[in-house]
DNA sequence: CAAGTGATTGTTTCT
DNA sequence: AGAAACAATCACTTG
């Protein structure tokens, strides 16, 4: 039953490790600059479901530089998580 | 050991 | 500043 939260985050850790982008958030830097020229003017609902369409229908192959820094900036979050666990007192 | 759960990430546009 | 569609995530927690 993992149902859609929005923007209602709870509490959590004190340090709040958060976690690492997706491959989504660095196709969509990509892309908002991107969807948006080729339709100026239109609104959030259509970019917004524009773009979740278009980030599947590239391929695995056209995600790849996405998913690749998603792997990197995963990376990024594993260090500050260490380093909250450890300050923590783990 | 295994499973699921929740929290989060960033964009756009709008008021 | 936050809210919602859009997608991924995936590390953490727990029984």
């Amino acid at each position: 039953m993992a149902e859609r939260r929005k923007t209602v985050r709870k509490k959590k850790d004190p340090d709040a490790p958060k976690r690492s982008l997706s491959a989504y958030m660095f196709f969509a830097n990509e892309n908002r600059d991107i969807v948006r020229a080729e339709n100026p003017g239109i609104s959030f609902g259509q970019v917004g479901k524009l773009l979740g369409e278009k980030w599947k229908a590239l391929t695995g192959d056209e995600k790849v530089p996405y998913e690749t820094k998603a792997e990197t900036d995963k990376k990024r979050y594993e260090k500050e998580k260490a380093e909250y666990a450890k300050k923590n007192g783990a």
